[in-house]
DNA sequence: GGTTGCATTTTGTCAACACAAGAGACAGAA
DNA sequence: TTCTGTCTCTTGTGTTGACAAAATGCAACC
């Protein structure tokens, strides 16, 4: 299966390279090299060859023979790049396998030969799939043939579970010692919550919204420093996205969500951790309310 | 590769079985019905039925034709079975390849190709392996070829956050609301710190000391019900083994960790949740400067 | 009716091969 | 030198067929 074009890694590596020119600012005409390239996306130099190849093609670089390949356009005039790269790893087979058990489409338990059947994956692909969920323990692998879905997606309980978690570990985060702020990343969550404050709220997916929050919440456990913290956030979150994506929320509520997260970064950045840590409790035992409320129906 | 026997099904099944029987104290004479234990042990009705056929040929069970197996010896009579259930789905490999690791026999980068020929392992049973360590973030795959090792399991620093973790997590979840202890599993841990301070400390190998320990953790933060915070521990437990695996511990001050342990169970069976959780935050943090003290040789 | 005994079907793993593509080596131009 | 251009070697994935063993269906028996 020829896949469409965001799999191959040449494609990946061309929008990670006009990524690159326009965070390092490069001017029109300024060099590119192959092994500069290869280096900094951790790679070999073909790829990256094909890739420039390919933004040649799309009248991005320019080449001159023996001498390599020279930006055509400054940074300024790229277009900035579809979030390929956090989508990377992401496999858009995960997030259907849940769907399909969540609406009762796939059954408790399954066999992997059923799967690549209704899928039309491949093995190596599914085994991959199927060990990280596993792994993230809400499917587990029978002792003979099969795989069988835990009861953790379709219980509320661990939906509450997952919220007393985040209500544990998140403030506790915020007051370690040597709590260290990224100011790029903070000031990325800002932009995002603002604009949504903006109205833009509307317009974006269910997905995008989801990210959005779940990336605030992340970011600034992840200035801990601890990774066991963030790891511990990164997957209730991950499990979250599949407890949520069949509960429609009031966009009325996320206002009043995007404006706490926006008061509680101005606390943190200045410095007042205690304060914001109880504001924080106190916002997630908000938001765990609102939630219940709706999965109640 | 014909495995030697625990990685077999009936063989896992032949065991389970045995477990069962002394679980359920059964008497010689009791009828083993087929689909009973394959319910049990969610499997079919095949690797039971070689199970009891293997069970027959140890004169366990008798079989008496059309009507089954039939139990020969008495539950008392049988030897308790060798953890295998508890080993099972963990691969040798798995800390074979992070002990090559940590010793420096294997470099940072390394490609699947290598690993197949150095340890003759197959190409599902790697590539399970490798995506569980991506998984818990000690290893990561390379955008084109290729895997790299990430400083997790050899920083320091990693090691004192992973005790930082415990100590935020571990008395919180006793102080959970809700908070019920499981009796048996509780007697049970009871029973194998008891044993160590007997004196079988000197004579149990370093796995089952290091198993002893975290399962004391798992088992009283398991009473609190999050799976969440249980997986947590759980998790930090699986990289503190690859951790400690090369620190070679004073046994004496094990001694002190088992009295805590034992300390610890009783306040929490009396109730005594408050001071429990205190006496647990001192004992993580004992444990800590003790191994950080090792470490730092 | 429920269970065993047996036969049949299905599954998962492994080995082998083909192929696309990434990694690495080397000569030659700047 | 240092980097490009080109070439070869190696790697990873997809596919197929074989085989052991797990699941399943059915007749016979208690």
């Amino acid at each position: 299966m020829t896949d469409s074009g965001a799999k191959q890694l040449h494609n990946r590596i061309a929008s990670q390279i006009v990524e690159r020119v326009r965070a390092q600012r490069l001017q029109a005409g300024e060099h590119l090299g192959e092994q500069d390239l290869a280096d900094a996306f951790r790679v070999s130099r073909s790829p990256v060859r094909v890739a420039l190849k390919l933004l040649e093609h799309m009248a991005v670089v320019q080449r001159r023979p023996n001498q390599g390949f020279f930006l055509k356009q400054g940074w300024e005039q790229l277009q900035p790049q579809p979030v390929t790269a956090g989508e990377q790893g992401e496999d858009e087979l995960y997030y259907r396998i849940a769907e399909d058990h969540l609406s009762g489409a796939l059954g408790l338990r399954f066999t992997e030969r059923e799967l690549i059947r209704r899928y039309g994956a491949t093995r190596v692909r599914l085994t991959r799939l199927l060990t990280q969920m596993s792994d993230e323990g809400w499917l587990e692998r029978l002792p003979g043939h099969g795989w069988e879905f835990q009861a953790v997606l379709t219980s509320v309980k661990t939906y509450e579970q997952s919220y007393r978690f985040r209500q544990l570990i998140e403030p506790l985060a915020l007051e370690e010692p040597g709590y260290a702020i990224d100011q790029a990343a903070f000031d990325q969550v800002r932009r995002e919550q603002q604009s949504m404050l903006d109205g833009e709220l509307l317009r974006l997916s269910k997905a995008e919204v989801f990210r959005r929050g779940a990336n605030f919440h992340e970011t600034i456990v992840a200035a801990s420093g601890n990774i066991f913290l963030i790891e511990g956030v990164r997957r209730v979150n991950r499990l979250r996205r599949l407890l949520e994506y069949h509960v429609n929320r009031d966009r009325s509520r996320l206002v009043n969500e995007c404006r706490d997260h926006i008061d509680i970064l101005d606390m943190i950045e200045a410095g007042d951790m205690v304060e914001a840590a109880r504001f924080l409790r106190r916002h997630l035992s908000r938001a765990s309310e609102a939630k219940m409320d709706l999965i109640a129906d």
